[in-house]
Parts: structure tokens; C-alpha cells; sequence
DNA sequence: CGTCGAAGTTACTCACGCGTAATGCTACCC
DNA sequence: GGGTAGCATTACGCGTGAGTAACTTCGACG
């Protein structure tokens, strides 16, 4: 009936454990994203998986364990993706360009990552919303110290500590939200979305009425 | 044994459906708030609302009927005290700051109702997700529709809507995730909040880093 | 060619939590 | 004072889903 059965020295082979727990975990993001932490069953994981329940309890453990390891390496991924592409001795204004580009590259490749981390995360009571904030935090603290450092930069100095944790907080928040927007439109490119942010937040409202605009100076 | 045994006239009144119906969903928005959709239990909402379950589902029907209704009164509570705020004969960035103003105060006194609003309710899949997405563009096509206004009375019509609703969208994140942010900082008063806000989306990073400072003209 | 161990499965237990049937209690009205 | 209507509770049915025990199959290595 299915095409599985038309090669029958190959319909389902056994394979080493690594490969299996990549399979188990890919598929156990995709179902998170989609259902969140509750509503998600081990066994559409273990469906989707391709892979009978048991084996997940073998080698990843309890449905906690499980979203754990998912938290952890998707948000390792999101971390070295934006890593990858800042460049620490450009000026301020243009590594936060730098970052903003990776991250939605990052968000519009791997949709259920970002997902699991933006949503559903928070949603689990204890640990994991621990973690995932911690992440959150360390983003904020990075974008602050480049503000701060823009600042000083100009000579603005110790009054340039205003408020400089809240507004990066508003940053990193108009970033995450600009993501779930851009979500729905697939057709912007990264390069658009992080310069409308850019113009927003670098320049204000009050310089675009005015026609001024942001670009990369590089 | 309990202090309940000593008042035998008093103990636990009966009461009109209305305020028992109220109870309920106070309760059940805490609850809701605590542990999101699927992690609340009936049970324990009838036990912090001091009814049994059965009256729950007599008034207001399941779990998921519930749930909306707790929606539909915060975001209903929501909307009328950022409404109550605004002032629509006045300029376009007196306006945002304005109704940023409710919108912290609100937060500041309801964060259980923020909270189910902000994050448990996208966590349910279907209807109850699109009400609140629907309540959300709402908003952001009422500040794309400020933008757009500031800017015609400047001159720049028709280029303003550059990009207007995704700028707008990376503002209203920018304030919610900015209202998160205060939650774990109750010392900061609601006009401080709007304002660094102001000073962000409307000056911009760069204004701010020159000395720039946005005030209320009014 | 036998056997040891890792890969893999079926089929179950058990607890939790939604929803309800059956029933009681009290206030109010005629 | 007797009946009726609505407030309120206890105790249970029952499905769903996490986690596991017991068993099977395959490959590798001497």
C-alpha cells in the first residue's frame, strides 16, 4: 500500500542512538511548537518521531527532560546563529544592524525554534522559563552594553545610564515582536526587517517624519 | 477545630449567582495566570474561589467557556482603561504617551489579568488565540493610524506608510515587553515608563545619545 | 554458528483531571 | 406551613496520556 514496502531491505533500519535522538528531537519541537508543553503528547512525538515511545524514555528521558534538551539546543542554535554574524569592532549602531539580520534569518529558517522559545517556554512553570529569561536577560545586558557603549563613545558618559536596561528590554521586545509579524510575511528579507527596526529605535519616529533615514555605513 | 465553627450563623452565606459568578472568575483569572490553560486544574479554581466545581460549570460551562470568558473580561477591562486615558484632540505623540500611560497603569494594578492576556492566552490553540491576536492588531493599526497622522501633518503623506504596520507591531512588543519588565520593577511610576518609551520610539537612539529629551508639551 | 548486547516494540498500569448524576438545603411566596 | 425554585455539595464515570515491564529482532564478533 505505502511506498515503505517497496523496499523491503531498507523500510526501517536500525540506526545508531545519535541519529535517533537528533530524529526524536526535531520531532518533539515541531509538536511542542505546535501544541505547546501540555498539550503535546509523547506519543504524536514518538508518531512523528517515527520512532516507538520506549525509545524516547531510553535516551531522552522524562517529558520534561525531553523539552529541556529541546530548549537547550535551540537555543544554542539561536545564540551561535547571531554570534556567527556580529562583527565586534564595527561601531554600535552597525554590529546591533549585524545581530538583528542573523536573528531573523535565524527566526524565518527555523520557525518551530523560535517558537518553542519565544512561546512555549514561558509557559512551563519552574526551570525552563528560568532559563529561557536567563537567555532573554543576557540578550538585553549585550544590547545595553552597546547602547551604553555608543553613548560613552560620544561623550555622553555616566548620565547614559538613564534607563538603559528598561529601553533595552523595549529593544529586544519590538525584535521578538517584529519577528512574530514578519512570521507572517515571509517575503520580507531580514535585511529589511532589521533596518526598519533600526530606523525605529536608532532614529525615532520624530527623524522619519523628517525624511531622515537610516542605512549601513560599512 | 477551624475558626469557621465558631460563627455557625455566618459561615458560608448563600449568594446571588452574579457575585458567586464573579468569584469564580477572579479565581479562575489567578489560577489561569499562575499555571496557564492546560496546567490549571477545575479543582483548583473551585477551591480558591470557595465554591464547588459544579457550580462553575452551572454558571459558566467547561473549561475552554471559562477561559473565555476570563478573556473577554480583561482584554474588555483592558481596552476601556487605555481608552479612558486618551485624549483625541490632542497631537499624535501626546496621544501615545497618553495611553501608554493607562496601558502601565493597568498593568500595574491587574498583572494577573495582563498576564493571562499576554501570555497564557496564545498558548490555547484556536479561537481564543485569534480573539486576543484580533484585540492586538487592533491596537497596532491604532498606532500605525497615530504614526500616519504624524506624519501627514508634517507633510510627508503618502511615504509615510514606509513600512507602518510592521513599525508598528515592533512598537506595541516594545511596550509590552517593556510592561513585562516592569513587573519585576513596581518602583517605576507608569510616566516614567511611558516616557522612556517615547524617548525611544520617538527621538530614537541617536537624539537620546546627542542629549535629545522627549517631554509632554501639553 | 552461537551468543551477547544494543536497537526496538507491544501492551500494559496507574494517576490525574474534566465533566456530571444524584441529592440536600434554605429562602421566599402564597 | 407546604411547596417551588434556585443555591450548593458529595461522590463518581471515564477518557486521556505519562511512564514501564516484558519481550523480540538484528548485527557483530570470536
Amino acid at each position: 500500500m505505502s511506498e515503505d514496502d517497496q523496499r523491503p531491505p531498507e523500510r526501517a533500519r536500525r540506526l545508531p542512538r545519535a541519529v535517533r535522538e537528533r530524529q526524536i528531537l526535531d520531532a518533539a519541537v515541531q509538536v511542542f511548537s505546535r501544541h505547546g508543553y501540555h498539550a503535546a503528547s509523547m506519543d504524536e512525538i514518538s508518531d512523528v518521531a517515527g520512532v516507538s515511545k520506549p525509545m524516547i524514555y531510553t535516551y531522552l528521558g522524562s517529558k520534561e527532560d525531553l523539552f529541556g534538551a529541546c530548549i537547550r539546543r535551540e537555543a544554542t542554535r539561536l545564540l551561535e546563529a547571531i554570534q556567527a554574524g556580529v562583527q565586534p569592532d564595527l561601531p554600535p549602531d552597525m554590529q546591533l544592524w549585524h545581530g538583528l539580520r542573523s536573528f531573523y534569518r535565524f527566526v524565518a529558517e527555523y520557525r518551530e525554534s523560535w517558537t518553542v522559545l519565544h512561546r512555549q517556554a514561558l509557559t512551563v512553570g519552574g526551570a525552563f522559563a528560568a532559563e529561557v529569561t536567563d537567555m532573554r536577560v543576557r540578550a538585553i545586558q549585550l544590547v545595553a552594553a552597546l547602547v551604553v557603549s555608543a553613548g560613552t563613545r560620544k561623550g555622553v558618559g555616566e548620565q547614559a545610564e538613564f534607563s538603559g536596561e528598561g529601553l533595552s528590554a523595549a529593544l529586544v521586545g519590538a525584535a521578538e515582536s517584529l519577528a512574530d509579524w514578519a512570521l507572517d510575511h515571509p517575503d520580507i528579507s531580514d535585511g529589511v526587517l532589521a533596518s526598519w527596526l533600526m530606523n525605529l529605535v536608532w532614529l525615532g519616529f520624530n527623524d522619519l517624519i523628517e525624511g531622515a533615514v537610516w542605512k549601513p555605513s560599512e
